[in-house]
DNA sequence: CGTCTTAGG
DNA sequence: CCTATGACG
């Protein structure tokens, strides 16, 4: 008879949702698919609600913690992460009241990893907005950088970053080289982010799947026909890698036009 | 046997409706329940938008001439007169700017009398309006009495008022003495107006019958409880009574927070 | 509570 | 197309 000696297993699975609307999201079953999927940390984007307006009762029931950064705008942007284990540190917003008002960022440090949620702008609405974007995306690898130096744990980037890099990421890629969200500018800083020492979870895991998306417009039927993009990512320092066990889309799940994201490490 | 020498018999069915939306009612079906009614006059009132953003091809298609008086202020207030038969002639507005661009009055004439279709201002949002409410009141009645003195066909009134004058038109009397549609300078307005010469259509019909209302707040369930007032009326000129053949309230009509008001006279 | 609006996506 | 808003009722 042999013994082996080894430590707990401890699993993480993290959960990336752009919900349009916490409020919509709940009312159309969000805690139902949470209480059965019980991801250990939910990060959800564009919760279009402050404090006051929020009623989260469905989820701590659940067991989570709840950690939310509203935009001020009233019903615009902000981010909210739910964990079930309680975090070691929550850091809201990235110290730039530019960004900070929109409530795009929040982390949460855990023991073998850091969740940073983010909601990366969009840049649909015109070149001002797309401007800003742009000039977020330089600042975000900044200061991920900071982050690094400051020696955060591991990094998992969890969020709707609003764009994707290569052609395989969406279903028109010739028609939409100059679409906020595909230009080359985006494409770049997105590969130039993984040159930081960043992985793609969903692509670790799945290779070169085509066909694979997380938004779908709400016009024209798109989600049924499955003309999408793939803008909602998990990325994860290098030195997770080892530690990815599963990373996948579900676009069975329908509470808003992005569909859930997931990424199972284990320690 | 013996034979009648007698004149064709004239018959008018004429329907008041608030719809709170034209757009909204015709999505629920308003287009269908007048193809059964087939009101010879429809008065409707919030029509809520401009030409340009209305399709009445629903109702022309059933063969009802159409007359709009939307408002300037996108989606709001603007009254409408579909009828069967073609108008002598159409009367929009009341030649007061103040009015006119709240989209408050259009009187069609007819052989027999004159529809005038009116949707008086609310003055639940504040004092201001109910100070412009109570303004308008006095002006209606100078108003009408212009109309019978330059020799316009025998009116009928037909319209929201935004106000009732007895305990019996509303669920709640003793509570609402200061709410915006039964003060007692409302009710005395509604007195003086009857005593100018004119007859509430559905009282003369239907005598003290309680509990017989038009609107009902969205809010609370009160339809289904029938917490409602009776904010809607056919008033008509005291010459016009011996032709009126039946008068009612419609409340199983729901495109709106009101139901219809119908009457019909013979002539 | 519900129909409009406008902004944002 | 969809979720927010704010005005109005």
């Amino acid at each position: 008879m042999t013994f082996f000696l080894r430590r707990k297993i401890h699993q993480m699975n993290i959960v990336s949702y752009n919900l349009n609307g916490l409020r919509s999201a709940l009312s159309k079953g969000l805690a139902d698919w949470v209480a059965t999927a019980q991801p250990d940390v939910l990060c959800v984007q564009e919760i279009k609600a402050g404090r006051e307006l929020l009623d989260v009762s469905r989820l701590t029931d659940l067991g989570y913690h709840a950690y939310l950064h509203p935009a001020q705008k009233p019903g615009y942007s902000g981010v909210a992460t739910f964990s079930k284990e309680k975090p070691l540190a929550v850091t809201e917003g990235c110290g730039q009241a530019l960004y900070d008002t929109e409530g795009r960022v929040l982390r949460l440090d855990f023991a073998h990893c850091a969740v940073l949620n983010t909601y990366m702008p969009s840049g649909t609405s015109g070149p001002e907005r797309q401007a800003f974007k742009v000039e977020w995306l330089h600042f975000f690898r900044r200061y991920v950088a900071g982050l690094r130096a400051a020696g955060v744990p591991p990094l998992v980037v969890a969020g709707d970053f609003n764009c994707c890099q290569r052609e395989l990421d969406l279903h028109n890629p010739k028609a939409n080289q100059k679409s906020p969200g595909f230009t080359p500018e985006e494409r770049q800083w997105f590969q130039n982010l993984l040159a930081d020492g960043f992985t793609d979870s969903f692509r670790h895991h799945h290779g070169d799947a085509p066909q694979r998306y997380s938004w779908w417009s709400y016009r024209a039927g798109s989600r049924a026909r499955n003309v999408g993009w793939r803008l909602d990512h998990l990325l994860v320092d290098n030195c997770l890698v080892p530690h990815i066990r599963h990373a996948d889309l579900l676009p069975d799940v329908v509470h808003s036009d992005h569909c859930p994201a997931s990424l199972l490490l284990e320690f």
